[in-house]
DNA sequence: GTTTCCGTTTACGTAAACGTCAATTGAAGT
DNA sequence: ACTTCAATTGACGTTTACGTAAACGGAAAC
């Protein structure tokens, strides 16, 4: 389906369309993933009768998803994070809400940016140990 | 109990005492949770008759557990990195095997780190757009 | 026209990581 | 001795994030 697109009308050139999956393939997730996503409220792809379409703003933000995922975040915070990414807060109260959402999700990302660090650090000392024992044991 | 510990005769400076609620506090978890952990493997507090006796070795051993989660692994993945600084393989193939876990986390943190990088940056695209929003608004 | 593919919906199953509750047991203070 | 309080064991409950199976629909290939 990501293919043979060239007959419709309002193709502006970045909207191509994805069948569910075309993007469980090039994510390497599974169909079922993807509709629990949509379940949960992440994902709201278009209709074509009843398949699903999926197009390049749903593919950012399964990319979103799934990179939060990967920073070990919870579907319901990945949901708080991505819905920061398009809401638009309208007055001044919620953009302060807002920033304060912001400095949190930089807390915690800088946090865990520490840990990396440490543990890199801490597998480098150790692999050195190997390398020594091994060029011991030659 | 982690005072009133000068009577014990075998100790060496480094090995105090904790009980199972002076980590649960200091660390910010129940006492259910430290528990848990041991019942997984991942803890081997010495015994007071029942009581659970943690030193040294097994408060390292917690933080370094609270850094994996910290980190998005499981309980079963951070088993196997924490088992990684103590453990030590006796032949090559073993160590051979050993650097290539290490590899393998290596791989996976700098993903994580290079994830978070390009969350912060886009984290600060949208505050500064909201900080702009707010100013407009004043 | 009928296999053969997706794709969909509905529903139940499951593994991980604890929470919670109950019953019991020292250990410590008074 | 009595209370109190933390700790233990055991069992069941819960939430999250999907997996898996069943049963059906549409469209494309042969």
């Amino acid at each position: 389906m990501a293919m043979m697109m060239q007959t419709n009308p309002s193709s502006d050139a970045h909207n191509t369309a994805y069948s569910i999956s075309d993007l469980a393939r090039e994510f390497g997730v599974t169909t079922r993933a993807i509709r629990f996503y949509e379940d949960e409220g992440l994902l709201r792809p278009g209709r074509s009768g009843r398949q699903r379409v999926y197009r390049t703003r749903d593919r950012v933000r399964l990319k979103l998803i799934l990179r939060g995922k990967r920073l070990g975040f919870s579907l319901n915070e990945v949901g708080e994070i991505i819905n920061m990414y398009d809401s638009n807060p309208g007055e001044a109260g919620q953009l302060r809400y807002f920033l304060e959402q912001i400095r949190q999700r930089r807390e915690t990302l800088k946090q865990q940016h520490h840990d990396i660090d440490v543990t890199l650090q801490e597998l480098d000392t150790i692999e050195a140990q190997c390398q020594d024992r091994l060029t011991t044991l030659s």
